[in-house]
DNA sequence: TAGATTGTTAATCGATTAACAATC
DNA sequence: TAGATTGTTAATCGATTAACAATC
């Protein structure tokens, strides 16, 4: 009933848990106490074996004809993905996307805090969004260090994507969320994450050509 | 060397496709004619092979010894993907996701075009986002059927998004792609397709919390 | 008690990788 | 010709599902 560790832990479980979690937030203000897999798993197209290896992960323990503790499993979900600390990060473009992560009021309940804004951009510099000011991109690296920063976060284009990694590695990051659609070059020991809207994208149009072309195979 | 039919080919194939498309636009933009399946796998953390694998689904024929066109190949991602054909799409809620969203540029080449934005704040209609006026809520269901629009994104908040994909699919929508975190109902015959950041925050803040917690088992 | 549910081990299914003949 | 690469079939690996004893 440990928290498993490291790499043991696959992609596909750990894109389902904050799943989870939105479900039992939900329930959880409803005032519900105690919750089944059944019962989570119904809210998706998969089945409650599952959703209690996904959840075994986590080292949560459920009673057998009772469930989980739905604040408990919260919390376990919550250390599980490392939201139960908020994490300060640098966020690294301040376009319409950088805009729209700046001002997502959610971020802290997923245990993240932006902290600061980079562009390159004179126009932009100095100004302020979301009551944020925007810094110089060559701020960046004295302050990743004198602030401990271990999360940027890539907003920019896909030209200046790899460049703004690599200042972000040099000035010792941990770990770079990328929203460029840009495949990026990350040093062994540093945590690349892309969050692609294409490749979302991508199924839903391919799903919608067969659907459209014919639905003669019944 | 038929393109694939329906429910055959994979969701992660499916998601290789758009980062395999932009490896070939930049080597397109670079004069480059031919490419081996080795050389597109250089950019990422998987084998040849796979790329092959998922090359095969489009129904792109490469030569032996040469490899694939870049153009063709190209041209027949993006068939396969259905964003050979721009499709029109609405858009609900015009808050900081939403306006990001309008402002995207880049969605044309991946065959969407959003055409309309809706919302229900009294202060936001009839004002211009990136050139294109919000409409009020209920205007939606008629203009689906009118203009027939296949695809709506939805970008409000997880209370709202239900009743938004309800009256979505209710107007004869086909396909929605949703940024709200909440799990949503969506009828047989109506493609669903989530795009949600927590997941890949999710991933980001796991692997970051096991490097934090200890590099001891290398 | 009976039945639903957990926790865990075994079976199945699908995706990735390997192997190899054909080829330019 | 030799070697890299495609196209395709077989082997492996990992994730999902099924099975079932334990339990509240």
């Amino acid at each position: 009933m440990e928290p498993k560790i490291l790499s043991a832990v696959s992609r596909s479980t750990l894109k389902r848990l904050p799943l989870y979690l939105h479900v039992l937030e939900d329930l959880h203000r409803r005032g519900v106490v105690y919750v089944s897999c059944t019962t989570i798993a119904r809210k998706f197209d998969f089945g409650p074996i599952l959703v209690r290896k996904d959840l075994e992960v986590t080292g949560a323990a459920g009673k057998a004809k009772i469930g989980f503790r739905v604040a408990g499993l919260i919390d376990d979900i919550k250390k599980f993905l490392g939201w139960h600390n908020v994490q300060d990060a640098f966020l690294v473009g301040a376009g319409n996307l950088g805009k729209a992560l700046l001002g997502y009021q959610d971020f802290d309940s997923y245990g993240l805090n932006i902290v600061a804004v980079f562009d390159n951009d004179p126009r932009k510099i100095g100004t302020r969004i979301f009551n944020k000011e925007v810094l110089a991109l060559d701020k960046l690296a004295p302050l990743v260090k004198r602030m401990h920063i271990n999360i940027g976060i890539v907003a920019v284009s896909s030209e200046g994507a790899q460049a703004v990694v690599d200042a972000l590695v040099a000035a010792g990051i941990r770990a770079v969320w990328n929203f460029a659609p840009a495949p990026l070059e990350i040093p062994e020991g540093v945590i690349l994450e892309n969050a692609r809207l294409t490749q979302s994208l991508a199924v839903l149009t391919n799903k919608l050509k067969s659907l459209l072309a014919g639905p003669e195979k019944e």
